[in-house]
DNA sequence: CTGTTAGCGCGTTCAG
DNA sequence: CTGAACGCGCTAACAG
């Protein structure tokens, strides 16, 4: 019913192969029978079936993009920016470029690494040209394994891979051929914002540093710890695993986690100055707990994030917080994924981090 | 290179059109084939080709989601909701169901009206199961009717189209034959939140409300603004066109927007008393200038953002708006592109806002 | 229940 | 520079 190629050709008056060609531009024609198909093409508001130009020439227009979840602004601002580099300028007024762009694939797996390796498949299914896979990798399990080989495949059979805040995966180093320059890492300094962010919470004053953590498997969370840790441990302050326990809690990259987790801190240590979280959003839900239970911030105990979300600068009060360039590092990855930009030396890129200093921490108060 | 079909038929001693038919599940096979089948799938890691089913079945695992930015909450909140419902379990540890779930391609199109009709070229070309088109409509040029003419094209195609947030185009409302059926709107009432957030502060006893507009050729724009006035006039406060006008500003629905009618608003009238914003993020921006200027909120001045995205409850105050409920928009959205829920009446279903007061709104000052 | 035969719509040889 | 022929990998009739 939809009108195809040969309706295109039997208007113009030429061969199906003929139109294909000055469609794609990519072979010699005369000026004058261009001319005469386009005409058909516009007449019949002819559209490219795409499933047939994928299975004809081996190619695809989709790029998948993983995230948690792209209500979540860290992953909603990775995936724009990602979806911004690939498209080609289809996103621009000026119209339709030859066909460069592509589209974006988004895939919500909540964490859940069974639903990484189902989209991996889903993504293979349609034989994506690239995947772009973003946030934290989950560690521990087999599951790295699993993905490792899903990646392998896909770099393989030529699509290219780049892991956008997620370490880089060792056993897609030494692939055969090419395939191992498909697959990329932009990463982020995760340890060393969340050491400097500690670091400044120490030269404040603060001995007593309560640090609501991500779930323990994720590489986010262990880099996060790691870093705080050992900023500890360079001021002296490390003290035994069971005390650094006692003042860290885990829980959900989410506002009730925070809230929750701020008052289990209260609970087991009162003489707490400072909370660092996981994330800004984690923060927030410390603040609010914070604020219930009668604290003032920073006055009677300071609390920090990370990431530097939008949403930061605008709470009460003002977030400290570690600056991740979120847009930065998701249009890189676009870019990569895209192969319109040269790989980094050893396929691996770290972008920096950066302490942002505002209202929400200050010094202890004398009598703390 | 990549396993066929015929590669998996060939080791498990059969037709291809046997294993197409397990692994569609659609036709009697015997049990003892079957397994068979399965085993040459696992052994050979065999992924159908998605591009050649589609061509094949006349198919697409695609749904298209149209929005401004992902990046920004309303929209993300928005497309994730939809893809949740959409993925049929693929997020789900569970495992891949028989194939139920699509794919989400998610667009930004930054509010530009080109950019939409790029995109949906784009989806047209990869034969989309449905599309997804959320946020205010743009007005007044041609635009609207070039969009209706290719909605109307996809519809009659057998693409399903939802419009999410954004009102009903009148144009596809008597499409021949199941194309009516198939073009279904989710709309919010962006008037009547607006009509009671105005009558919030209207009780409160203010009587000079400025007024930050978004774009004015935005249908969102203008429903909530016909709501703000709807209410002044109900209060017999209405006053010459260009006294409304005096106390209306247009800018994006960005913060800066916000911070810059802000202040331009105080310049027109310094003694406002309220100042409503297009949406909450527009909302910190007017709350971020204000106290710039040295004014207290609520105390020497009210301020009302719109949508109740996540940030506003940990906002500085808590911003009272009106909330949008949008994953719940979102979700059925998605089951109405999927087909898994009847469409509304005539198509359309409005979904209710609701105003939240909270700490940004109170009384004007005696003095004022 | 299973194999055989045709296309789906397009890109790409290979001749002309 | 253009047309004819073949095949991409799979599903859907049609037989058996």
């Amino acid at each position: 019913m939809a009108v195809t190629l040969a309706d295109v050709a039997a208007r113009a008056g030429v061969s199906a192969a003929t139109v294909s060609r000055v469609l794609n531009g990519n072979y010699p024609v005369a000026g004058s029978t261009r001319e005469r198909v386009l005409r058909a093409v516009d007449d019949l508001d002819y559209v490219v079936n795409g499933h047939a130009r994928a299975l004809a020439a081996a190619t695809s227009d989709l790029v998948g993009v993983l995230v948690n979840d792209v209500a979540d602004p860290f992953f909603g601002l990775i995936a724009s920016a990602v979806q911004g580099e690939i498209s080609g300028g289809a996103d621009q007024p000026s119209g339709l470029p030859a066909g460069a762009g592509k589209l974006a694939v988004v895939c919500n797996t909540g964490g859940s690494p069974e639903a990484e390796l189902n989209y991996l498949t889903l993504l293979e299914r349609q034989r994506a040209a690239g995947v772009v896979l973003t946030g934290g990798a989950v560690e521990g399990t087999g599951h790295s394994t699993a993905v490792a080989g899903r990646l392998a495949r896909l770099a393989a059979s030529g699509t290219r891979i780049v892991l956008c805040g997620r370490p880089p995966v060792p056993e897609l180093a030494d692939l055969p051929g090419a395939a191992a320059d498909s697959v990329m890492t932009v990463a982020f300094d995760n340890r060393g914002g969340a050491q400097r962010l500690t670091e400044h919470l120490l030269a404040l004053g603060h001995r007593t540093i309560g640090y609501v953590a991500g779930p323990a498997e994720r590489s986010t969370t262990r880099h996060r710890l790691e870093g705080h840790r050992a900023a500890l441990a360079e001021a002296g302050l490390a003290g035994s695993p069971a005390e650094l326990d006692r003042l860290t809690v885990h829980g959900y990259y989410d506002r009730s986690s925070g809230y929750d987790a701020a008052l289990e801190l209260l609970r087991r240590e009162p003489g707490l100055t400072a909370v660092v979280a996981a994330n800004d959003t984690v923060a927030l839900g410390v603040c609010a707990a914070l604020r219930e239970r009668g604290l003032r911030i920073p006055e009677d105990i300071s609390v920090a994030g990370f990431d530097d979300l939008p949403f930061s600068v605008d709470a009460a009060p003002a977030l400290t917080t570690v600056r991740i360039p979120l847009q930065e590092a998701g249009a890189r990855a676009g870019r990569l994924v895209m192969g319109r930009q040269a790989p980094p030396p050893g396929g691996l890129a770290t972008v920096r981090t950066e302490l942002m200093v505002r209202a929400s921490t200050a010094a202890p108060r004398k009598g703390a």
